[in-house]
DNA sequence: GCCTACCATTGGATCGTTCAAGTACGACGC
DNA sequence: GCGTCGTACTTGAACGATCCAATGGTAGGC
């Protein structure tokens, strides 16, 4: 249809096209939801109707009547401090295409920043959205306690990191869909592929350790360190994801002339340590090598090029849409948690050069 | 309402509520929509049982009753090439924000990116969204255009820029909502800083000559320039928005030793010339000037940190909104462009410091 | 030729809300 | 006492789709 069309009156609906058509309503919906069930001219004759008055059935109709409004709720949060609002970018971007391939859009919506359940409650009383998907499960769940309490389809970015405060046998209550990416073995990749480079004493630069997914990227450093027989005591330091405290921890880290790597937890604190280099004079990839986590921007337009862990978060949004349908469709979910292994993107922090 | 409630049955409905509070479906509906209707002591009655209830209008029955769904449309593109991305997460979530206040959500969507105006129609036959908010206006506006050929409402993120095609006749009939940046404006203002920290000969590093965006933005070098009695012959270069392309062309143009500052117009490209300085063992800061554009999350973590124009992407989401809440009402725009300021954040790349 | 089965097609009811028109009732003016 | 007005609320219809039960038509079996 031309969009020239959509000037000459208003908007055709059902009725419109059968009239034209010479069928009845439902002869109509029944070429848009089961084509099936009409006679081959039938359908192209009504086809061609609804493509020479450009129709589209009406949203708000078919969402009173099937009561599934075809819409998926994010709450979209401000961005976090550091450099983790490049990925949830990326995120959102990928989510938003895998939905749009099942006929599903993604309805933004924020809430009180001190109630971390704000917005969820009137978007489902109101039916305005079919389910939702949760990205920010590092800090505790109760988005997904409440949404799960209340029976409403959901899928989180980030798995049920369970309590230990409850112990394991509480843990094996808290599931729920979820798809996440293995850090661990990200940080594992990074220290291997630094020890592969021929440094030895890899130190490593986390987050405090309250935090989950911190503890579990450690894990996979100390485990890289301990397959290739070094000793990890005393190379682990921490502190908060701000670019000037990991420069000053990095300093620190390199009082110790046998250090001569870095994993970080993030691009955030890599960024630290490569100003901590910049200020000592040490020459990235060539005197000392540095790897971050994220793939942010700022990793691969930083000099000399911060080598980092990349999650594959285009796949996450797929498998992530995947399940989601088929929780709505009530089918039962193939496998409750997913998880994704990231990259290694390797550029010259890390690797010999020059 | 405890969240319990919901567990008790189906959803409430108007009429549950109007049966429950001894009135008609009418009378809650005015209840909500027209409070000042109802006799006070009424209001009251109604509004305890809808509290009581825990009761929320159906959208889809509203939406489809009013003709209007509350959702803004946003085709959310895949991120550009260049450090843009963060800038639009800002943007993204400032609108969703201002749009919330206004009991607005944002819906997004995707297309095809050969073709920039597949999504809205089916958007807007569906009646899914009222209104459309357009940001990347930068390369011809042929969704702008389409929108208004078929009379829907929208705002832009960037003023019409008039085709020089069809002179200044033409570009008088482009008009239409808008919200922009004063590029120009901010690249005198990091011109002029860097001026006023001494240095002399500032070089311009742009985009290539088709961008209108850059061009604006070297005009305020410009001026700054001549204001200042500077010659700005031979000081301007132009490449592509990417790190390594401007790391060349910094190259080239450090050649002539009388260059002493950059004026770029993007973080990408400044991030390149900071690339070249470290190569030639330059001090961003104290042997040489360097600002960049946008403010981009690399700006603020890169060592040594580089000064950047900030755009006011919060104020641009409020105007945004404010400018739809109007066009929405019916009401006649006030003003059909508005420009905001941005600032220069200055940072340790332009500053003398140690 | 009649019955059954099956298929495409039909009309009416329904989702939950708002709009437009209508009722009931008390206050006011002449 | 009657008509007029205004307030406070009620009633029926409509928005545009889908669901459901019922219809008319055709083919096959005996």
């Amino acid at each position: 249809m031309s969009p020239m069309r959509r000037l000459a009156g208003s908007k055709p609906t059902l009725s419109t096209v059968a009239e034209q058509a010479g069928v009845s309503r439902q002869t109509v919906s029944n070429a848009l939801n089961n084509p099936h069930l009409l006679r081959p001219d039938t359908l192209e004759r009504v086809r061609a109707v609804i493509d020479e008055l450009g129709y589209t059935p009406n949203r708000a109709a078919r969402q009173l009547r099937t009561r599934s409004s075809h819409l998926i709720g994010l709450r979209f949060e401000p961005a976090q401090e550091g450099t983790s609002e490049a990925l949830m970018d990326r995120f959102v971007h990928s989510l938003v295409e895998a939905s749009d391939e099942t006929g599903h859009h993604i309805l933004l919506f924020s809430g009180d920043p001190a109630d971390p359940l704000d917005g969820y409650d009137e978007l489902l009383r109101s039916t305005a959205v079919d389910a939702f998907v949760i990205t920010d499960t590092y800090a505790g769940t109760p988005q997904a306690d409440f949404l799960k309490l209340v029976g409403a389809p959901f899928v989180t970015f980030g798995r049920p990191w369970e309590d230990p405060e409850l112990g394991a046998a509480a843990g094996s209550e808290v599931d729920w869909a979820w798809v996440d990416v293995d850090g661990r073995h990200g940080a594992e990749l990074a220290t291997a592929h630094l020890l592969e480079q021929g440094h030895e004493r890899v130190a490593w630069l986390g987050w405090e350790k309250t935090s989950r997914i911190g503890q579990d990227r450690r894990a996979g450093w100390r485990q890289a360190l301990e397959k290739a027989g070094v000793d990890p005591r005393g190379l682990g330091s921490r502190t908060t994801d701000n670019v000037d405290a990991a420069r000053l921890a990095a300093h620190e880290v390199l009082e110790d002339p046998t250090v001569t790597a870095f994993t970080c937890v993030s691009d955030t604190m890599a960024l630290g340590v490569l100003h901590a280099c910049a200020e000592r004079g040490l020459t990235p990839g060539r005197d000392i090598g540095v790897t971050g986590f994220d793939d942010s921007v700022a990793a691969h337009v930083t000099w000399p090029g911060l080598t980092s862990v990349r999650q594959p978060l285009e796949q996450v949004a797929r498998e992530i849409v995947d399940i989601l349908q088929q929780v709505l469709s009530l089918r039962p979910v193939e496998e409750k948690g997913r998880m994704l292994q990231p990259t290694l993107e390797v550029r010259r922090s890390s690797r010999r050069w020059e």
